[in-house]
DNA sequence: ACAGCTCAGGAAACCGTTTTCCTATAACCT
DNA sequence: AGGTTATAGGAAAACGGTTTCCTGAGCTGT
């Protein structure tokens, strides 16, 4: 359906000069004369050219596009982080390719596949946790990409983001260090993110005398977070403190426990994970650790464009989380 | 830093066979003996060969790339959206390249020929206001494109989504119907969006005697909604229901309405639209709309896929919007 | 006045596919 | 057996740019 569009030897017809330097004119690759220039120029503008991108990339390999790979934009973390990758890439002339994996490994494999063969130039993947087949084909083709959302040094592939484990294990402390001993930690799908695996290793390598830690699986949802606080309440053990490693189960907490007549912090308190923008609006403030989800997106995107501008190695980057403290958990 | 990668000619020498026979094994557009073919693919496999997209699109014009240009996916309405469409258009070998134009028109036009200038052949815009030039541009190269979101069969672009102006106008009937004659609509700013304008018209298009319907402009956030929750209650009208024009808007004034201790619905009754996750969740649930966001991607991605494979012009498409009554409205 | 430079701009090779012809071989028919 | 027809596979021409050479004109310096 598209129509014929101009070639740059229409324009070099038109303005009765040579492809040649149309071509130089189009990427000021070299001096052309002033005049020559605004003859080119015009010729551009009237027969309204813009160069054929596949020519171009087929000529210079270059395709200024960048693929992201991402379980979900549903989950708003993953929505700001997403975002501030787009902003950054358009803001040195990349284009975003976006591939949603649905935490799945073999989709992901698929979604990688199918980018590479569409000419992405590097890739930004979520977690550590992807198909050895999957790095090894972006390692056999020499293509750089980045791990966001965690940070492993030890890894071969270089990572941006957050030290899940240690974070977790610092929440925790946080919590004993206000007398909570019996805490409840409730958390998504443990089989679709390694971050989640990590956070909850980490809650659990908190080792207190008198300290008891349980752990709560449930859909990463508000709806969730509701269920599990009903099951904590029913079970044996008389919490204290939630941790939910998401604001989102955290706000399903808060329905929750209004639905049980639980007030917060007064019966029960709760702490969050994510900093989410509503976060404190809530009510009591939700008490959680802010994850600077953009400023992540910005530098995974900062970083893979040096490396490809510039050749430069993209080194592990650990963001720090940073700790929120509001109303929800009281000292007890 | 791209890695030095096996070439159609490599394969070639490889299997002993010419590029015209590997070509034809990579596409299955000709029959090849079956041993042949083996050869190829054994080749292929040894070389870690994969098709120069640049050179394949260049050679056939055909990119499989879609782009989507959308106001912002951190609400959580277009994620769902986009999400559609990303998964509708990956299951036709389609890619989606993304763009996110804050709601400028300007950043908009910039996104638009950046994607241009990469190959998408087809576009999936949101709403209906898009500045001149833009709609111009994609004409005269006569690319494909759609207006998701909104509906509106007059435009000489096919619009898919709905008729916000309609659903509006229904909502305020409702809510009337239930006997509330003084109502609030909070909305998110009108500069940012046709679809806010569109549905703000609508609520006011409501002509019944003894109806008064007041707007409050805010932030579209759940912030946003507090602040309008507490600037109508200081207001001189004593509103009975309020209509939320988006469920996030809603959460906030659940959270004022709490803290300036109303009681949702017999204090006052709060309508929200979107249907959101979550809103089935709140307490009381909430009563809202449901927009078919998921549907309207797919919709849109399908139909702009068809227009792409086979010619199909892409029609106009209203979807529905569903009332979703829950325990937030009452009757009076 | 002429060698030596600089510099603008052109010719043509090249990027890696797809695809159109075209040829050679095999199969089929009478 | 000889002619006709399929059919597998090859040679080469696009596709639309970028870039490397190269040429010729205009300066500069002696």
């Amino acid at each position: 359906m598209a129509k014929r569009v101009g070639r740059i030897r229409d324009v070099a017809r038109e303005s009765g000069l040579s492809i040649a330097t149309v071509s130089r004119v189009m990427n000021g690759t070299k001096f052309v004369a002033p005049e020559t220039r605004e003859r080119v120029l015009a010729a551009c503008q009237k027969l309204d050219y813009l160069p054929n991108p596949a020519a171009r990339a087929l000529s210079t390999s270059i395709t200024k596009t960048v693929a992201a790979v991402i379980p979900t934009i549903e989950h708003n973390i993953y929505a700001k982080y997403i975002t501030a990758v787009e902003q950054t890439l358009s803001l040195h002339k990349y284009s975003l390719v976006l591939a949603i994996s649905n935490a799945d490994e073999n989709e992901e494999l698929t979604a990688v596949r199918k980018l590479l063969g569409m000419g992405a130039e590097a890739f930004i993947l979520t977690g550590a946790a992807h198909s050895d087949e999957l790095v090894d084909l972006l390692n056999r083709r020499g293509v750089a990409h980045v791990f966001a959302s965690v940070w492993d040094p030890e890894l071969p592939s270089p990572t941006i983001g957050y030290d899940n484990f240690a974070i977790a294990a610092e929440a925790v402390r946080f919590l004993t260090g206000k007398g909570h001993h019996r805490i409840a930690v409730v958390h998504g799908a443990m089989s679709e993110s390694d971050r989640t695996r990590q956070r909850r290793a980490g809650a659990d390598s908190v080792d207190l005398p008198g300290l008891a830690v349980e752990f709560f699986e449930t859909p990463l949802n508000v709806a969730g977070g509701k269920a599990a606080l009903r099951r904590l309440i029913e079970s044996e053990t008389r919490f204290t403190a939630i941790l939910c490693l998401s604001d989102v189960l955290a706000l399903g907490c808060y329905f929750a426990a209004a639905e049980a007549g639980l007030t917060i912090p007064d019966d029960l308190s709760v702490m969050g994970f994510d900093n989410l923008d509503w976060s404190s609006e809530l009510y009591p403030a939700l008490t959680t650790i802010n994850l600077p989800a953009r400023r992540m997106g910005r530098l995974a995107a900062t970083h893979v464009v040096a490396h490809l501008e510039t050749g430069a190695a993209i080194e592990p980057l650990l963001l720090e989380g940073q700790f929120i403290e509001r109303d929800s958990v009281r000292e007890i």
